[in-house]
DNA sequence: ATGGCTTATTGTATAAGA
């Protein structure tokens, strides 16, 4: 079983990829964020026939978050219970005996921003929200876009960012209180070294000088990380014309 | 060198992303 996460950037501009990458790839679960769509413009027909059922939390302009799956999808849950939010940023269901979250966590912009207090807020209710889900699921994989690099491994330039958004220690303590959940990175099973990332500056010629940062992520718990084979990021969308700034994050359980 | 791209918007410049 192939799991997946990927940031598109507006599904409008990037179906075709999508498309084409769940042709070739296959995989099982593809979670999407970014859609940047309404849900009554969420390409339901061209998903189902390329063999995916799905569903769908988006809004206009920003955010929208997706779940693509080849087997049934159940038990649908849309954003924090525990956090009022308009804001489009999870979406969650039941799909081939597996817990499925996607979520598209805030950015943050800068430091000083009140942006940056929503997305430590925002992180913390879903810290205490996941502990719930996985006491109900203990099958549970935590995908999508954490806005956060772990650790100076998963940085370019780890001085040039020391303290900036996406790195800083209020981050990344919010990453471990994941962590502390029993969640498991699932591309840290199999990859100990620096220069492995999932987003590259649009800027600067970014992806070809490999100037990135790791912040697309496959999270599991125990009884999925015994199972995990193989985790992976697909650089080769990142190669095609009008590329998302995301790639995708694919790990390979085995399972069915 | 705080720039540099890309997306969306009842647009023709601004906001946001990361």
């Amino acid at each position: 079983m192939k799991i997946a996460t990927w940031n598109v950037n507006s599904l409008n501009v990037r179906l075709p990829h999508v498309l084409a990458w769940l042709a070739s790839e296959q995989p099982d679960v593809l979670c999407l964020q970014e859609t940047k769509l309404e849900d009554a413009k969420f390409p339901f027909d061209a998903v189902q026939a390329a063999g995916y059922h799905a569903v769908h939390a988006g809004q206009k302009t920003y955010n929208g978050v997706a779940i693509l799956s080849k087997h049934a999808l159940a038990d649908v849950s849309i954003n924090l219970p525990n956090y009022p939010d308009e804001q489009k940023r999870v979406i969650a269901a039941t799909t081939n005996g597996i817990r499925i979250v996607c979520a598209y966590m805030p950015n943050g912009q800068s430091l000083d921003s009140d942006k940056y207090q929503y997305k430590l807020a925002w992180l913390a209710a879903l810290r205490d929200w996941l502990a719930n889900e996985i006491a109900q699921h203990p099958e549970l994989a935590l995908l999508g876009d954490y806005n956060i690099a772990p650790e100076d491994r998963d940085v370019h330039d780890p001085a040039a960012w020391a303290g900036q958004v996406l790195v800083s220690p209020p981050e990344r303590a919010a990453f471990q209180a994941l962590t502390a959940l029993g969640l498991t990175d699932a591309f840290r099973l199999f990859e100990d070294q620096p220069g492995h990332y999932s987003w590259w500056d649009y800027r600067m010629a970014a992806f070809r000088r490999n100037l990135g940062l790791r912040i697309d992520h496959i999270l599991l718990t125990p009884p999925l990380k015994t199972i995990c084979t193989r985790c992976w990021v697909d650089k080769a969308p990142r190669k095609l014309e009008r590329p998302s700034d995301h790639t995708p994050v694919i790990a390979e359980l085995k399972k069915i």
